[in-house]
DNA sequence: CTTGACTCTGTACCATGGTACAGACCTTAT
DNA sequence: ATAAGGTCTGTACCATGGTACAGAGTCAAG
């Protein structure tokens, strides 16, 4: 006899919204569970697991999307381990150039912020005559 | 004689999409411009600078609520530089948490894709083991 | 056996920053 | 005068990651 557990009882152990678990089923990132006569779900233990696996995945950055495809890879037995790895280094990359990103931001809005003493009219700024100016994107 | 400019010409312009500028006007971020007895838009030449001090601030990270705000606080007479600094140097804490929390990923992932020599099977591997395992998140 | 809590499906809604129509009307060039 | 192209409003749709119902049916405790 296996422990089975309901939606509800599967949300509270997992530290999610239910409603986040039927939105996932909708994507496919969650197997479709089998069902009591009444249409109840009825989960077994490994589905914590697989939320923990997806809670996992986003705080690395994954999209649902990409998670749905690790998830696949894992079970496929014509995927390797390589396969895997160029969608770490894939993920790497981006994340990567978004860093870059937001540091030129950072840079820009600081030089900017170190120009203005905070006082005067905002006719004076030098803060919104940059925005008036030239592209800052560099 | 002004020069006024039709919906069209201004998108030319400003490099922006028609569909946009009306998308800017609903979120207040335009004016409502002067129309022509047809119902067409009639816009100054100014138009063309706000639309460029909204790509600029979209550059700089700023959101499109937040622009607004700037470009209402640039007309203020009550509002100094100072609102304007406040403003600018809460988004560089926000570009720099977003930063920080994205340097944390890339290091989760490195370390990671280290870890894998990309060869064997997909239950061998050590990337997808770690999102099975313990929270990454520090 | 009743009542409250739970779950079901389907759909709508939230923010964010737009894009894409449809169907009607206007303008401009030939 | 007519055709092509521009513009109008209103609404729906895209991605992303969910959340929030309504209305119906189910389960469990007392």
């Amino acid at each position: 006899m296996t422990t089975t557990f309901s939606i509800g009882q599967l949300a509270k152990r997992a530290l999610v919204n239910i409603e986040t678990i039927r939105y996932y089923e909708r994507r496919g990132l969650l197997p479709e569970p089998s069902r009591r006569e009444s249409g109840y779900r009825q989960y077994l233990p490994d589905a914590v697991a697989r939320l923990e696996f997806i809670r996992h995945g986003k705080e690395l950055g994954f999209t649902l999307t990409e998670i749905a495809e690790l998830l696949a890879l894992r079970v496929d037995p014509d995927t390797s381990c390589a396969d895997v790895k160029i969608r770490a280094d894939a993920k790497i990359t981006d994340v990567h150039e978004k860093i870059r990103s937001l540091l030129r931001i950072e840079k820009a809005l600081t030089r900017l912020a170190a120009q203005c003493h905070g006082q005067g009219p905002t006719s004076d700024c030098p803060i919104l005559d940059a925005l008036n100016g030239e592209s800052l994107g560099r």
